[in-house]
Formats: C-alpha cells, sequence, structure tokens
DNA sequence: TCTAACGTTGACGTCAACGTTAATATGATG
DNA sequence: CATCATATTAACGTTGACGTCAACGTTAGA
C-alpha cells in the first residue's frame, strides 16, 4: 500500500495530479485509512503509468484517455461483464458497441503511426543533408 | 493569392486559429494587400497542413511544434543557410547543433511509434476478445 | 458608387489541465 | 504524547489554445 507521495514519485506525477486524475474518473478510487489518507496499490501506478503514456505519446485529451480506459478495464481487470449480468440482447448490443468503438481508436492509431513515419522520414533527410554539410565543412578545414 | 477564408476552407482552420498561429510565429507572415488584407500563397497552405499533422497526430504543443519548423523551414523552402553566410566555424557550429537536435526528435518520434504499436496489439487483443464473445452469443441466440 | 460580404484589430471569454495557497486533519517517530 | 512531515479538502489562480464580440476598414459586384 503507497501513499500519495510515493505514487508521485514511482509515476512522475504531481500529488495534484494525481487526484485530479482520480476526481475526474481517469483511474480507480483508492481505498482509505480510517483517517481518509489515500492508500494506493502497485494496480494503481500501473494504470497511471498507462495513462501517462497515452497522454503524453499520443496528445489524446483526458477524455479520450478516459474513453479508452473504460474498455481496457471491463476487458482485463475487472471482467464484470462476460459472465452475464443481463440480458443477452443486451450483452450483444454491448459487445457490437464496443467493436465499433475499437475499430475506431485501431483507425486512429494507424493514423498516427503513419503520419509519424512520414515526419520521421523528413527529418532523417534533413539529417542527412546536415551530417553531408558537417562533412564538407569538416574537410574543408583540414585542407586549408 | 488566397485571402483568409479560402485558406481556412482548405486547411479547415477557423480563421482565427490561422491568425493566432501567424500571431505566435508558427507561420511565415503573409504578405499584405494596400489595404491590409492578408495574401497566402500555395506554401502557406501546405505549410499550416503540416502544422496541423503535427499538432493533431502527435499531440505536440504549438511550441514543440515551432521549434520542429523552424529547421523545416531552414533545411528547405528558404535555404539561406548553405551559402556560407557566415564564417564557417560558426557553420559548422550551427549545423552539429542543428544534428543533435534532429536526433533528438527522432528519438521522440521512435518512442512515441512503439508506444503506439504497443496500444495497437493491446486494441486488437481486446478486439478479439469482442468478436469471440459476439459470434458466440450469435450461435447461442440462433440455437434457442 | 453604393452596398453586402468579407477582412482587420483589439479585447474579453472559455475550457481543459493542472498549480498554488490556506486551513486543517493524520501518522510516524523520538 | 508531542511534534513535525504528510495528508486532506476547498478554493482560487494560471497557461495554452483558441472562441466570440464589437467597432471599423476593404473589396467586389450590381
Amino acid at each position: 500500500m503507497f501513499k500519495i507521495d510515493e505514487v508521485a514519485k514511482e509515476t512522475g506525477l504531481t500529488k495534484r495530479t494525481i487526484r485530479y486524475y482520480e476526481e475526474i474518473g481517469l483511474m480507480p478510487t483508492p481505498e482509505r485509512s480510517d483517517g481518509g489518507t489515500r492508500l494506493y496499490t502497485q494496480e494503481h501506478i500501473h494504470h497511471l503509468q498507462r495513462v501517462i503514456s497515452a497522454r503524453d505519446v499520443l496528445g489524446f485529451s483526458l477524455q479520450e484517455i478516459q474513453d479508452y480506459m473504460l474498455y481496457a478495464q471491463e476487458l482485463t481487470g475487472h471482467r464484470e461483464l462476460y459472465p452475464q449480468l443481463r440480458d443477452p440482447k443486451q450483452q450483444l448490443t454491448k459487445l457490437r458497441e464496443m467493436d465499433q468503438a475499437l475499430e475506431a481508436q485501431l483507425r486512429t492509431l494507424d493514423e498516427k503511426a503513419s503520419k509519424i513515419l512520414a515526419m520521421k522520414q523528413e527529418l532523417e533527410q534533413f539529417r542527412e543533408r546536415v551530417t553531408t554539410g558537417i562533412t564538407r565543412l569538416e574537410t574543408e578545414e583540414k585542407e586549408s
């Protein structure tokens, strides 16, 4: 069980940000001590690290990340979905919704990946020109 | 020569955003008519499209995009860099700086690409589980 | 040339994503 | 058990990235 300062050091987030993420529902609410101090588990830390990854690396808004995490949680940790809690018709509808959403998210990821590739190629071209420029200047320097 | 509304329609940005990007130095200042109306070229549109790409797809801050665009401009459009405007020593120093910066940017891009891949794989796993769930429910439905 | 449609510059408004401060309670340690 | 580092909530402040509105000038077409 970790207190918030420990979690902050593990994740690199500030304590404020951690509480904020809980506030907006981006994180499962941790347990509390008798006095009210938040007590986090390793799971919480993992969760936060994935949130950070999605936020920093992909530039998703916290809202988008929340949508993504929703599915992730339903399918991994708490699988209260698969055991038929309800009418199978409703199950089917929900699963189809999830399928649609997942497909959409995969498409945006593909888009991003291809654009990243394009930027990479551009930067690599730039870099080639720079390195040839450097070597040219270096040889000129030696010749003088 | 395009006026701002045309550029807005081409790029999907609002006029406000276009002026804002100019204001913060994210775009080369366009020419003006005698009356003061901004007159854009095709180049400006291309530039904006690349900015949009970097912003939307990578979630860079406008400041980061500005840094990126700085090098891009120095190396493509206005190649006032290569003709030795100055002392070759200074040239060399500058080129080395650029090389460092480009390398760093390439590293961050690689990082992003690999994280995107990881997310993709996760989502694909989720999707498999969902689709198997769907087919199972569908066959159960037919059997009843 | 007149006018409707579009352009320009302030200036203030807004929303997300936190930072900061204050006032107060909690928890570990000698 | 005293105390000092941490914790909590509540509230307001800030920054980036624009939206919106007002007051006014410009342009193009009838």
